[in-house]
Formats: C-alpha cells, sequence, structure tokens
DNA sequence: CCCTAATCGAGACGGTACGTCGTGTCTTTCG
DNA sequence: CGAAAGACACGACGTACCGTCTCGATTAGGG
C-alpha cells in the first residue's frame, strides 16, 4: 500500500473499492459509539470515510443497511457455541457471554441500536431477520440441539420455547430495563431450563471463577 | 354558546389549553398508528392537530415525549392484574393480557416504538423509564407478591429474577423475534414458573376457552 | 408618586395610562439606539416598558407608528428657525442645525429610521408626511418666506424650487453618502441661494467660530 | 437538448447553477414591484424562483443582497451619461433621466428599497455604497469633470458640493417628500449649476467665450 | 498500448423537517 | 374597563440532512 496518504483510489471500471467500503463501513461504527444513533447520518459518514455520498448511495439505501453491514463484519461469529458434552456447561458459558456481548460490547451496542430501529420499520426488521437474527436465533438452539442429539435430553424437548426462555429475559435486560445481568442471573436460568428438562443440577452452582474462567 | 365550533381557546392567562393538549396527542397517535414512527413529525402533529408548531415546543421538547404522554393517557391503566387468590390463574391471565397489549394492540405498538427509540436515546430511556417502565415492573411482579403476601409462596423467592424470567420471554418475542405469541407459550411460562417454586400444576392445563374467558 | 417600585397601575376605568404610553415610548427609542431598526419590535418594547403587548396593540398599530410617536415628543421643536432680521444669517444657521440634527442627533437617528422605512411601505410614508415632514417643509421655507415679507427677498421667488435646493443636499449626504456635512457645505448653501435671488454674499463667509456661535 | 424543460441543471463540480441564479433575482424583483418590500421573503422568493432555500442561502445572506444583486444585474448600466460636448445639455439630459429613473422605473424602486433599508442597516449600507453608491457618484461627476478636462470649467471648481447641490435635491424630493419632479425643476438645477460656474445659460449659446479666452 | 466505461471525489441542487422568533388576537384576573 | 400576563395560530427565519444530479479525474481490462 502506498505510504502516500492523498493517492486515493479514484475510480475503477470493474468493481468497487475495497478501500471505500471499508471506510465507511467504519465511519458508521465509530460515529455511533461516538455520537449516538442520532449522530449517524450518511454525510457524517461521507465526510469521517472521506468518501463522496453517492459512493455511498451507490452501495447502500439507508444509514441501517450501512451500521447492518458494519455490525455482521465485525460481530458475526462473536458468539461462538461452547461444546464441551455438557448442556448446562456450555449454556452457562454462552449466556454469559451473550449477556456481555448485549450489554457490554461495542458490537451489542450497535444491535440495540439497529433492534431500536427495526422496532419503527417493519421492512427493516425483517432485514434483520433475514440477515442476522435467524441465524443467531439457530446459535442459540445449537446447544440444546446437541445435546439432544447425544442422548442426553429428552427428543421431544420444546426447543424454540426453551431457547426463548432462556435467552428472552437476557434480551428483556438489555433492551427494557437496561439492569445489569450478572453470571447468577445467566447461571439460574440455564438452572431453571435444566430442572424443566428433567436434568438436575449437582448441588451447588459453579462459583464466579469458575463461570470466569469459562468466559475466556 | 358552549356548542358554537369557532368558539375556541386561545390562550388564557393561567393553564394551558386541555383542547389543544389532547388534540396534539391524538394526532400524534393517529399519525403513529397510520405513518409509522417516521411519519410521526412535529409539523404533521401540528397540522393534524391543527395545532401551532410553536404550541408542542411551548410543552413538549421532543416528538417522543409527545408519544409517551400520548401512551400513558391512554394505556396507562390498560394492565390491570387479576386477583383471584390463586396465582397461577392470576399469572396465566396476566401474561396472556401482556402478549396481547405488546403485540396486538395499537398502544403496544406505541410502547414498541418508545422501546426503539430509547435503544437509540439513553436520556430517553431513562424517561420512560421513570415514567412508565418502573411502574409497569411493579405490576409485574404484583401477582406474585400478593401470593407471598397470602403464604401461598415461600418469603425467598427472588421476585426480580422470577418476573424477568417471566415477562422476558414475552418481550423478546414481541421486540426481537416478532413471532406469534399464544397462549400455550404464555401459559408454559407459568408453569415453568409454578414448578420452579415448588407449586405442581394441576396437570392439566386450563384450555383455550377457560383462558379466553379469563381475558374478557 | 408611590416609592415603592412594584406598586405599578394597573388598569383604570377612566383612561388610558400615561405612565404606560411614556414607558412604550422610551422604550422603543432606547431599543433603536441601542438594537438598530432590527431590534426594535414590539416584543422587546413590551419588555423593556414593563408593559403588556396588548397595551401596546390598544394604542398603536405598528413598531413604526410608535417609533414616530417618540419621535415627535421628543423632537418636534428641536428645529427653531432663527430670525435676526436677516436671511442669510438665518439659513446658515438654520441650516447647520439641520445637518447636525439628520446626521448626529439620535432623533436624527429615528429620523432617518422613519425615512427608511417610509421607503417601504406607502402608507407609512404618508403618515410620516402628515403628522411630521409636511410640518417640517413648512419650517424650512420659513425663513424665505419672512425674507419675503419683509421685502428682502422679491415676490416671485420660487420658494419651493429653492428649499429643495438648499436641503435636499443635506438630507441626501445624510440618507445616502453617508459623508460628512461640515458648516463649509451648509454656508456654500446658502452662498448659491444668495446668489441665484439677486443677494450678494457679504465677501467673506462666516468662520466657523461665527458659525458656532449661531448654533447654540 | 435545450428545449427539454425537464431537463434542468441539478448541480455540478464546478460553480453554480446559472438557472437558479437568474430565478432567484428575477423572483425577487417581481415580488418587491408586485407585494412590496414586506412581500419579499426568502420563502417567496424560493417557491416565486423553483429553487431550494438553501441554494439561495448557499449564495447570498440576507434578502437585500439579492435585491442588489438584481438591481445591479438590471439597472448597472441603466443611466449612461450623455456626451454631447457641452455640459449644460449634458447635465440637462442626465438629471431628467437621473429624476425618471429613481422616481418612475422599477429599478428605481428597488434602489429606493435598497436605500431604505440602508438606513436600517449600517452594514449593508456600506455594502451598498461599495456595490453601487460610489461607482453611481462617479457617473453623477462625469459631465462636469469632461467639462473641466475640455476647459469649458474652471479647474478649481468644487465638484464633489457641485454635485451633491445637482443630484441632492433629486434624491431628496425622491426619498423625502415624493413630490414630483419635472423637467422644469431639474432644468433649474443645471441653470444654477452654470451660473455658479460663472457660465451663462441664456439659450444654447456657449459661454465659452470666458472659458476658450482663459484658456488661450 | 491506447481506449473506454465504471467508479471515485466533490459538491450544487430541489426538498422536508427542524427548532426559534415575532406578530397580532384572545382570555383571564386584578385593581 | 384598562392593564399585566401569557397562551394561541400563523408565518418566516436560518440550519441540517436527505437523496439526486453533474462533473472531471482515475483506473483497469479489452480492443
Amino acid at each position: 500500500m502506498g505510504a502516500d496518504a492523498t493517492r486515493r483510489h479514484h475510480g475503477n471500471r470493474h468493481g468497487r473499492s475495497e478501500q471505500a467500503r471499508l471506510a465507511v463501513l467504519e465511519a458508521a461504527d465509530d460515529l455511533l459509539v461516538e455520537k449516538g444513533f442520532a449522530g449517524v447520518t450518511i454525510e457524517a459518514i461521507a465526510a469521517g470515510a472521506g468518501v463522496a455520498k453517492q459512493t455511498i448511495y451507490r452501495w447502500w439505501s439507508t444509514k441501517t443497511d450501512i451500521l447492518l453491514d458494519a455490525f455482521l463484519q465485525d460481530a458475526a461469529e462473536d458468539l461462538p457455541v461452547p461444546d464441551h458434552g455438557d448442556v448446562g456447561r456450555d449454556l452457562r458459558g454462552y449466556l454469559r457471554h451473550l449477556a456481555y456481548f448485549l450489554t457490554r460490547s461495542d458490537a451489542g451496542a450497535v444491535l440495540r441500536a439497529l433492534l431500536g430501529h427495526a422496532q419503527h420499520d417493519s421492512a427493516f426488521a425483517a432485514v434483520l431477520r433475514a440477515r442476522f437474527l435467524d441465524e443467531q436465533h439457530d446459535r442459540d438452539r445449537l446447544a440444546i440441539e446437541r445435546a439432544v442429539r447425544r442422548g442426553q435430553l429428552p427428543a421431544d424437548v420444546d426447543i424454540a420455547a426453551e431457547v426463548d426462555q432462556l435467552v428472552g429475559p437476557i434480551y428483556y435486560r438489555a433492551l427494557v430495563t437496561a439492569s445489569a445481568i450478572d453470571e447468577d442471573f445467566t447461571d439460574r436460568l440455564v438452572d431453571a431450563f435444566l430442572r424443566r428438562v428433567g436434568l438436575t443440577t449437582n448441588g451447588d452452582r459453579p462459583s464466579g471463577v469458575n463461570g470466569r474462567a469459562e468466559l475466556s
């Protein structure tokens, strides 16, 4: 890459400028974090990215499209589902991570903003579901599905309903009450789940120390 | 004289025009339902209410302030907590009603829009909590608190955590997945709760017919 | 009059409040001098005078009406026509004073503002003429008329045309070029007039010292 | 291409739209003539010109800026100074034209409005002087300067003072008294001037005798 | 090895909505 | 019944972004 900062890409007959694309996504992300959703304007993104407005409109329709792209770029694989062969342990780790992601990470802030916008624009809500939420929902089911496949859980578990009982309270706290989500809370969700499906917890729940360790 | 339509309130020394206030709230509500959140502009509200913009700015700061007022005006007491002396029955009725309110009523649509905006504006989020969500959260706890007071439930129930497990999944479906919330789902949440706190369900859950009856 | 400043006149069933009238006129004048014409608003006058807007509208129609009243109140008799029995001397004194009045006095600033507004509003122009300019024009003629009556000047002098040649250049400089008007200039106007009507000037024009003396 | 009415200029990298510029100036002019100065609002200009408000604010600061531009566009060369080789004849023609221009032409109406506004806004007054009045003042001097150069007039004529005595009364009548200005009046101004500078005005006979004789 | 067409930067354009200010009208309450 | 207080409908202000458009420069691939 040229060391000359003024030496910029100025068009290319075949295909778009990757440089411009990344600059736009980063500028949008930065604006959201620094100025909030209202500070994310196409003009501010263009200025921040050193890009012409038309270049943005050529590739995106709305600012939320950009934010969604930026979010997917950064955070797509941010929520791996642990696989230790034990549903309880897997879910505990997963929910802790989910809570952290939603309430404390930059990517989570973007997602909350997108979910907020989805309440105002059902077309965007559909896009958000198609491009992220559905896939995320699949990830949410994964630990349980694996356990069913392993025979650890009965095959007639209503996975959809169980998943919503596991993640629903976390989203609720993240989006509605904005209250803290500690590991006690997420662990308790898992315990309740395990009891519902007939797996007793082994007495004491893992201490915070263990939980911390699993997070890393 | 009072019936004369041209006889309008045009200001007076002591206090605002109730007529203007109500017209604004109704116009805002109508716009949200008819044109969506983006259609709610101060100018459109003013035009729809037959009111000057300045009159709006005199009493409200933002359009979401207006929507919140409109929401509180209409829906404050829309979610009564049933009190049959039986936690299970009370909660089943309450959650069914909550699900209906959130996903199917006009007021619920306003609330979803406000929650969406709260994701973009933390100052507004605080206001929304102070003026509605906290109070609503108290309502959510009520059935359980009554049961504890009656001795139906042990005194050491972690009400906060239990409530979030009851209502969290409902908000989650309303705000995130936009999937349907049938009575099976809400009833299942109550059953899980009852089992958690050591009250066994009486075998069959009430049929939809009973549920309907309780709703009315 | 009560020493209590908060003790104000609050209505009276017999006629208007002279106190309010004077406060309005003074406030308008002050605003013009301090903030310029754009700073003269009915609201600012009301605030400055400690008077209700309606009280102003009860007695005046426009802010220029107020300024005109204020102007007439203060400056009506500010331009006495000297009468020494000598046209030349009278005119020289008068024009010097006129130039000073137009370009340097506060009242002159108000008059210039009113003349400016008259260019934008022919109805006001008519009012301004009726209430001040016509009378002023009469004053402008006075020295010459007296001289004619005294026989100092021939009876067939076209007074209107002569007056306009005397005062026109002064207004022109005050309103258009904004250039300084010294006594040389006004004296020269008088000299030209005297020569036109057949009166030779007495050689040397009076020095500035004499002029000053005549002004006071 | 040019005949297609929908073919509009919509911005371009290098410079502004001439079409928009002219539409604005014309709309402003039309508004002044039809509705008067108070009818000239930025919004009305924008509407009348079929132009966005921001396009106006991009290039002008105030409505009087626009009017000044419109005035200069139309009327810059509206006042040619005749050059017949005879001061008297030149001045008579010039002053007649000036009087007509100030009191009867549309451009004169604009100028009177601008001079009116200049009384309210000294910053604008300076601009008006810089962009028109100074140049106009030069034009006013031109006939006399030529005559001096020709030797028709003595070199020590105080041109500034003479010019103000010539045009001052005309501006005075146009701006202050709003009385008619016939050719008798303007001719009389010229006659007075000629007598002041020592040229007799009896008919067309040039009093070049003095000038020429003194020259040789 | 140049030609040429897609893409880039820049930025003016027609618009919509913003939040503010001043106008002139009206109502209430006080003295 | 006049005055203070101040809410009201109205209309213009000047600003911020929107999404569209033109323009000249840039750049790779196909002729």
